[in-house]
DNA sequence: CTAAATGCAAACTATTTGCAACGAT
DNA sequence: ATCGTTGCAAATAGTTTGCATTTAG
C-alpha cells in the first residue's frame, strides 16, 4: 500500500463527481508533483479489480471512477455531460426475469437533459 | 450512396452477430479486395450518426454494429463473448418514471453466461 | 463538371507495458 | 536483501483525419 495508492483512493473518494483517470492524475499532481499516469492507470485498474472502485464506460469518452460499489446507474446529461447516479433497485431482478438467467453485472448509462441545464432551456 | 457504404449496409444486414468495424471490413474485403478501414468506418460513423445503424460500445473492445434500430438490450456472455439481443420493454417508462425527467436513449448492457456455456457447466 | 467519397498513411486518444531505479518491509 | 511499486518512455489498440485521387450523379 504506497502513497500514490493512497493519495488515488483518498481524492477519488473526495471527489463529488465521477473523475477519468487524468482528472485524478491532475489532481494528484498538484500533492505528488511527480507522480505519473502510468501509476494512476495501474492503481485505478487494481482497485477496479478487485472491486473496491467501479470503472466506468462512456461512448466516445475516457473511462470514468466511481467510489459508490453498491450497484446503482448513470445518468448522463448531452448538454453539460454530468453524470448523476440513479437507483434503479428493481432492474436486476426484473431482468433476470426476463432473460430467465442469472446475471453478473450491468451497465446502464441514460442520455438525458439533466433538470438544471432544461431550465437553462435554449 | 457508393458500393462501398451498400456493401458495408448489406455485410451488417446479413449478419447474424453484432460485427465489429474490423470484421465488416474483413468481410468487405473479400469482394471488394482495396476497401479500406478508413472506409469502413466512415460510412458506420455516419449510419450511426444518421440512425440507420445503432452502435454498441462494450468495456474493452472496440465498438459493435448493430442492424437492428428498434430500442433493445445486450447480453453479454463472459464465457464465449456472444451478445444476445434482449427486450425489456418497460425499461424506458420505468426509468422516466423514477428519474421524473424525459430521456433521449439510453444503453443496457448485461454480462451473463449464456445458457450455451451454462449447460456445458464447468 | 463538380461535389462527395475513397484509399492510404499519418495522427490522435486512451490506455498498457517493459524496465531500470526506488522504497518498504 | 528482496520484492513489489514507481516513473518514464515507448508501445499498443481503436479510431479519426488530411489529402490527392477517383467516382457518382
Amino acid at each position: 500500500m504506497t502513497k500514490q495508492q493512497l493519495m488515488i483512493r483518498k481524492l477519488l473518494e473526495q471527489s463529488e463527481t465521477h473523475p477519468t483517470a487524468e482528472e485524478l492524475y491532475l489532481e494528484a499532481k498538484k500533492e505528488m508533483p511527480n507522480i505519473s499516469m502510468g501509476t494512476v492507470y495501474r492503481n485505478l485498474g487494481q482497485m477496479a479489480d478487485e472491486g473496491t472502485i467501479v470503472r466506468l464506460h462512456f461512448p466516445g469518452q475516457p473511462d470514468h471512477y466511481d467510489k459508490t460499489i453498491r450497484p446503482h446507474d448513470h445518468a448522463i446529461c448531452v448538454k453539460c455531460g454530468s453524470i448523476a447516479d440513479v437507483e434503479l433497485d428493481s432492474l436486476k431482478s426484473m431482468i433476470e426475469k426476463s432473460l430467465n438467467v442469472g446475471i453478473l453485472s450491468y451497465e446502464l448509462n441514460i442520455q438525458c437533459v439533466c433538470s438544471s441545464c432544461q431550465s437553462k432551456a435554449s
